[in-house]
DNA sequence: GATGGATATGGAAACGTTTCCATAGTTAAA
DNA sequence: TTTAACTATGGAAACGTTTCCATATCCATC
């Protein structure tokens, strides 16, 4: 660890060391006005003497500006959320503006806390992905704060985003891959649904493809934490639901545990069930089978967002050839095949029954 | 998108707004001094009707110090940094400090740009992750400015960390592994060997561990980019060494990659070539075979190394429960299996080459 | 009734910038 | 030589805080 901090020297430093007035070390170091060539020579030497750097505390304050965006999202451990990260934080760079963090872990006071931190910070703009946009107490804090702002992930009537892709539509979309592979019953599974308005639009979507081709209703599990009884959990549900033969599962990422619990359980994909996730990571591709799932592009949504918000900062037309970054399509896989035949997952089922008893217990 | 920005509420339209002087508003929203009921009443009302709030670049620039922790990393896109982040957010988050975020794709004149822009910024603290720490002007830049900062992931004589594996003991252990696994000639892979001091160090753990046991020394491919012509550098390589039977791979996501790789290649893990990662992450437990790896806690890491920096800016003993944060340890998994037959993997190989000049051709 | 010590309050300075404005110096034109 | 126009320069204000210090008010004590 560093000593203690001496003061960084400012302006002033420079200034008394180059044997002028502050105002022309700003206009050197900017070169933001007329100076003499001898001035420009003493001050440029100065401030490598000194290894003076600007403080853009100073300057933000005297600016009114931070170029500095502030970012709100669940957590970056999700390979989705990481990938919009770093597309936000590439466009802000590449703009002169730094990337304030916060990751809020689906939790609605930590993310008025966020957004309220970052108000105070006096962030540009703010770039939000609030688990349940409808509950969220933190958008009104933007409401009559005219801070620039835009969601991601997310919609919201009145909040302008730019970057989220039609979670309903999509839902809909893999009912009707489902359908198209031969299935008549599927479920839904979701990590905390009532926390998630994505999760419960995709489920929405689901059901409505349900609805209208006069297929049951989905049959829905509820996973409250990624924990270890997740086993036990899903082995309920199927035995409840032994009609259920293909199961759309949130996001990828709790797709690829399921299709691990089932193996556990003595069950195939897409031999006994079939398996469709949701976002599109790169891992479900290296997965054997193959994931299938609706494929975004999380990288571009970010970029997107940045230059939503960015181009209204610069107040200059953004550099913006990313019109079509949240468009999702269906992306086939091994994990999505033909239903089984009813005899044989009854059978299986029908051991998982027996083993039962012993999965509760632990 | 908002409107235009209005100027936000300060702390003398407060005082105005409630008939007292900013010094009264202060004490009361601060709570840092002796005021009467009345003012305090007063105040509050006030600074709710205009939905006040503290502008933290004013009072960073009075208190010379912003609360603030900058990090740099290569990328987030990595689920080891992700983690890392994710924990030194968590760690910042619980001490009031924000988080300001550059991502310097591997490349050293980002990272000394994102190292200058922070120092500008006046962080409180800085948290490195250098590609190549010994090549990176970067940490010249701190040296003198006495900025408390501390290293991740990096070792650096001079410079303090604390949450950082020993690269070259690991890779010692894989040797072992391999050995023990019966495996008496291996290579190692790595991306962009030269940028990254980390794969160096595990590559050095390595051959010191061929050295000592008398084994050859380790066949080392370098991979320039994680591009498509992967499978063709892949199979150049193993027919040029075909008596390697066991391949290190510089980190997991790479090793998941090569693994793909070879699967294309009509090879299989671990029946023709057994697979060794460094990381531990957790989609290689998702694999099947699981891949064998050196597991580590990049989210311990992270968190240890914001404990470092802020119990040193805080001025207060860290509450310190992470000791042992930088350890790591093998973990055995499927794709390191015992070494085939010469013979069998041989003929794999013969085949290999003949297809070559196909794989070649794009 | 004057003095003294609390207690509450507001003015003002300082933090590091940028930029407006006034001034000093220099050259060109009258 | 005087005036005009321009260039280079520095002083000073403002941005939004916190905190020191001085002042004003009050109550208790002598």
């Amino acid at each position: 660890m560093a000593e203690t901090n001496q003061r960084e020297a400012t302006i002033r430093d420079v200034a008394r060391l180059a044997g002028c007035g502050i105002a022309t070390v700003s206009r050197v170091l900017n070169e933001s006005g007329p100076v003499s060539d001898t001035s420009r020579r003493l001050v440029v030497d100065a401030a490598r003497e000194l290894g003076f750097e600007f403080s853009d505390v100073g300057r933000s304050l005297r600016n009114a500006v931070t170029r500095t965006i502030g970012c709100v999202v669940p957590s970056i451990n999700n390979p989705v959320y990481a990938a919009a990260v770093q597309g936000i934080q590439t466009v802000a760079r590449a703009n002169g503006h730094q990337l304030l963090l916060s990751c809020t872990g689906y939790d609605l006071d930590e993310e008025y806390a966020a957004v309220k931190t970052l108000i105070g910070k006096r962030v540009d703009a703010l770039i939000l992905t609030m688990s349940d946009i409808k509950a969220s107490r933190a958008v009104e804090l933007l409401h009559n704060r005219k801070l620039k702002h835009c969601l991601l992930f997310n919609h919201m009537p009145g909040i302008p985003q730019r970057s989220a892709v039609d979670n309903c539509s999509a839902g809909f979309r893999v009912g009707l891959a489902f359908a198209e592979a031969g299935h008549d019953r599927v479920g839904y599974i979701a990590l905390r649904l009532a926390q998630s308005d994505r999760a419960q639009q995709r489920f929405e979507g689901l059901s409505a493809f349900c609805q209208t081709t006069g297929l049951e209703a989905p049959a829905l599990l509820e996973i409250e934490e990624q924990s270890r009884n997740l086993d036990q959990r899903l082995s309920a549900f199927l035995i409840a639901n032994p009609a259920v033969t293909g199961l759309f599962v949130s996001n990828d990422l709790l797709a690829i545990a399921i299709i691990g619990a089932l193996r556990r359980l003595g069950l195939s994909v897409p031999g006994d069930l079939s398996i469709v996730g949701f976002d599109g990571i790169e891992f479900g591709q290296m997965l054997q089978p193959t994931l299938a799932t609706i494929a975004t592009d999380p990288h571009a949504m970010g970029q997107a967002s940045a230059y939503m918000v960015l181009s209204s900062i610069l107040r200059r037309p953004a550099t913006d050839t990313l019109a079509a970054s949240a468009d999702f399509e269906f992306r086939p896989g091994g994990s999505l095949g033909r239903p089984p035949s009813k005899d044989a997952l009854a059978k299986k089922l029908q051991l998982l029954r027996q083993l039962s008893p012993a999965h509760a217990s632990f």
